[in-house]
DNA sequence: TTAATTTGTGTCGAATTAACGCAAAGAAGC
DNA sequence: GCTTCTTTGCGTTAATTCGACACAAATTAA
């Protein structure tokens, strides 16, 4: 077979759009480049696929090494074939997209060396490559999905409340949404279960805890938020 | 950069389903292979990804060569990464799907090798590789989508009846849609315009003749066929 | 105790949908 | 030409869903 021996292969990278949430903020995290091309430029995380790597290794390699990230939600989301996106040459990006939550956020926020940093998806910077695209994809990916699959519980921790799901719909699809209706389409759809336990904390009312239904019905789906 | 030159990159393949409608019937083109691995079994038409080709140019490549179509609707669907996917060695298929016009349907139902053939989607044969599995998200896509977005016009005539339109859909959907409801959703979306001609022909009353509307408005999408 | 805030639950009119009726247009048979 | 049958276009209505609220319960602070 030709493919195999009689030419170079374009080279396969994996870019990756982690997004994390805290303080009613969407946040992508960015890497400041130390070499050329795009020195001292902000750009998505990524890495050259192994060869007998699968995709999400990859991922979960750039996580790990670069980010001390575990256990997180990965999605692949498009491939992008430009023939000029990468000036070193043919470089063709599987990109994905990470969900990861408060428990990873805090870790690395905290130990994070200065060259990567978290930012807010309404204040980024310019990105090399065909970065901004990528991100772009992957933020629409994520404000449709969410509408039709229980996604978002991803980004928070296994115990949450109302309001604070409640929050991070909103926050996502960057609109407001009515309270009330809220909690009746999500629980309608099923997609959470009342624990019965109370936040008890510094608010006024002690808000129920819920948790993620992982057996969710295969009916009851499409949240139609208004 | 390491992935550059010090050692081989995965192949990378272009796999491709390709949907035809005709006579109420929903089928895939097929190629039956003339050599190693999975010789005399049924698979996915599909290339190897050349150095300077973007990936619709390979797809364009095997629907010319291979196919003999033109101006075919194609759509990235995903990219596949099991390492043991071919027996050959590591590849990637990016999987995609085309929608083709009955002109073209015609064009290839007549004059194709024996190895090359449509299968009505509901009497496949066993498929090599794992083009059963892209197969079957393919289709899925494909249903998923039109629910969204008006994609089926690229498997029917420019001019098309009501009822036509409506057999399309039910096809694609393996389901029955009401259809005077049908009709109603299709109209409020805008996605057709009645051109004022009717067909002619050997049925009872001469239904409308309707085109693809090409230039359709940002809101009254998402049809919610019942 | 009172006021302020947050959270849980319910109500109601409006809008949308699903199910169905019916008449108009054409073809076939007599 | 008339009737019958089939297909197509258009309309109606009851049931459901949705969006916009009201209100009460729980908790903290004053």
């Amino acid at each position: 077979m030709k493919a195999f021996h009689s030419y170079q292969n374009p080279s396969l990278a994996i870019d990756l759009v982690v997004f994390g949430y805290q303080q009613r903020t969407l946040s992508v995290l960015l890497l400041n480049r130390n070499e050329m091309p795009f020195k001292d430029t902000w750009t998505l995380p990524g890495a050259f696929l192994q060869m007998d790597e699968r995709f999400k290794d990859t991922c979960s390699r750039v996580l790990k090494t670069k980010l001390g990230m575990d256990n997180v939600y990965l999605e692949q989301l498009y491939s992008f074939d430009e023939p000029e996106r990468d000036p070193r040459g043919r470089v063709i990006a599987i990109a994905h997209y990470a969900l990861i939550n408060p428990k990873n956020f805090a870790i690395t926020a905290g130990s994070m060396a200065n060259d990567v940093q978290w930012f807010d998806i309404h204040q980024m910077p310019k990105l090399g490559f065909d970065h901004q695209e990528i991100f772009t994809q992957a933020l629409q990916r994520l404000r449709s999905k969410i509408l039709y699959f229980p996604v978002g519980f991803e980004l928070l921790d296994d115990l949450f409340t109302m309001p604070e799901l409640h929050e991070l719909y909103e926050c996502i699809l960057d609109t407001s949404i009515d309270r009330r209706n809220f909690r009746r389409k999500i629980l309608d759809a099923q997609y959470i279960i009342n624990t019965g336990k109370k936040r008890e904390g510094l608010q006024n009312r002690h808000p129920d805890l819920y948790k993620f239904n992982k057996k969710l019905p295969k009916n009851a789906f499409q949240l139609n938020i208004s």
